[in-house]
DNA sequence: GACCTGGTGGCAAGGGGTTGCCAAACGGTT
DNA sequence: AACCGTTTGGCAACCCCTTGCCACCAGGTC
């Protein structure tokens, strides 16, 4: 069923099978001659190292995993293509896993995989802290958007980020926004949320938070008659997906946006520039931020053993203006 | 570093390494008494089963990879999504690979993932026939929108869908189409140019080809460009980013859709129906085409053995009707 | 009491590769 | 010719778990 061994390759070239491995794993081991004739045996019989026995022994398997807690945002594709990518190139296996918002499902799935990867990138976490440092404390782990002492992370800069969206609104007049929140157990909410309060209090504004909501689309109702009822003049929803649905709502129930309501989003997904209005919201280079973390996880992972303090790795945001933000209504 | 073995639980149980790894992985076959006292202690020191040193004997290693050629395209988030899923669903692990359109590195990174999964699901693949055969060799396939003698394959109904297109461009009294085609090496691309040519034949349209395109948003001002400069009055774009490209376009050069142009996508896309106006495209239920793949494959690589007709699934298409169809203008 | 039967559990041999340790081979010294 | 240091390659143990085969034991039969 499978290929050739290393005994099949040791018999036909000749040599032992250490060398054979030797030739492989550790080349300046084995006499030049020696090594070329392996390598030309090997190659004839198409062996390939089985990568599961290197494993056995190494404890070491060139795998790491990837959990993302909601795989149809598109906002992860990028982090998903930027983690794929940097894994790729050191020749690395990813495990993609999706746990779909749930903090339950995620802890089974990591735990699953403990003995089976090097380290995990984990994109939102719902975790709680206990959990998360129990992982760490059995692989390497990077967490993204989320911070946690300790623990590598990779986040954008939402302070300024959220600093920028507020003083672009205060320029436009208004003087009071209510924040869509997310998952009630997400770290970047409350990261938000609490970033939000620090600018409004600077520019002189009040903030309001309603919620949370699943930050979907079709939480986009809900958090719109929410806001609308609140009497919002900006709304700002936890991300693109959520505003992209406050968006519809508004359009459904006949209210302007920028006219009447101002709307901003997190995350400059894909589809922000093609809704009506275009979404203003506040993006970064995602795919970064998957490469970044998966660069960090492979440090960890690496021979040498996990440096003593931990990288939190801060990247930077953009506010992208598009339609959905204007003047405050005259009142 | 790594965990306790079975020689850890077994000491502490007094029983035999033999009589623990059965408990585990052939219960009944080991008295109810000491099955629970295995289990026992196996929970308190924490035991996990080391999946590489299983998989090592077995040769089934539980996991299995997906490839998919664009991963930044939302239209295969879905389909990851319905094979994480369902791998999920039966404990395997999922390896996912991007491929950025390049047979080369596809080609490479299957081989070089042969050894350490039990099969593969090749999302539009770009692999050659021949390559393609080989790798049905050496591990179970399952292709997805590729079909392929010999090989389990799951694809939409495109032959109806692309009738379907058609009729309802030729309804809204359009005589003419022209298909902005896709990769060269998709196989995708060529059945729907030979589908959309047997359904205008059928219905006394013509149709012509301009391409082939990369299919991806930035593709499209060349592609819109190709089509009004061919005189189009109906355009079927390869797929939905490249006609949400070629909408854009349009706008930008001011041609009004559908007005004077009726653009037609495939895949229905998440952000299909958020463009302006909303994209006519050919869609279906992408998480479930990855879902029956993965179940194709668990099935190819259960202990059974795969069985010798290779399944080939065809699932139907949905016409969505949205803004940018619309009746030929006069003449 | 001799014999059989079915149910349990242990022994030991792998499975494919890595690696510490030792020995042979080789070229050069004195 | 005896001696020495350095490569180079081989032996064998080990990584953790699975499994074929055999031994043992309790209970049932004649």
């Amino acid at each position: 069923m499978s290929g050739p061994t290393i005994y099949d390759v040791a018999r036909e070239a000749g040599v032992a099978t250490s060398t054979v491995s030797r030739a492989f794993s550790n080349p300046n081991r084995v006499g030049a001659t020696t090594r070329e004739r392996v390598f030309a045996v090997a190659a004839e019989l198409g062996y390939r190292p089985n990568p599961h026995a290197r494993a056995l022994l190494s404890g070491r398997h060139h795998t790491v995993a990837m959990v993302v807690s909601d795989i149809t945002n598109p906002h992860y594709f990028e982090l998903i293509r930027g983690a794929e990518q940097r894994a790729k190139a050191s020749e690395y296996t990813l495990v993609l896993v999706n746990v779909e918002e749930s903090p339950r499902v995620e802890w089974d799935q990591v735990q699953r995989l403990v003995p089976a990867v090097d380290g995990f990138v984990l994109a939102a976490s719902r975790l709680p802290d206990e959990n998360l440092r129990q992982v760490a404390g059995q692989r390497p782990v990077v967490l993204i958007s989320r911070e946690l002492p300790d623990l590598a992370s990779v986040v954008l800069d939402h302070v300024e980020g959220c600093r920028r969206v507020v003083e672009h609104l205060a320029s436009l007049g208004h003087r009071d926004l209510v924040y869509l929140a997310g998952p009630r157990n997400s770290w970047m909410a409350a990261t938000r949320w609490s970033a939000l309060q620090a600018a409004t209090e600077e520019n002189g504004l009040t903030a309001r938070r309603i919620g949370p909501f699943t930050p979907k689309v079709a939480q986009g109702p809900a958090a719109a008659d929410g806001a609308l009822n609140a009497g919002a003049t900006a709304v700002v929803a936890h991300n693109d997906l959520l505003a992209i649905g406050v968006l519809q709502r508004l359009a459904q129930r006949g209210v302007r946006v920028p006219e009447d309501v101002s709307v901003v989003g997190f995350d400059n997904i894909f589809a922000a520039d093609l809704c009506t209005p275009g979404l203003t919201t506040l993006g970064g280079v995602h795919a970064d931020v998957g490469r970044v973390a998966m660069e960090l996880l492979l440090d960890a992972a690496a021979p040498a053993g996990r440096p003593e303090e931990q990288p939190r790795v801060v990247l930077p945001t953009e506010l992208v203006l598009r339609g959905s933000t204007g003047p405050v209504r005259a009142p």
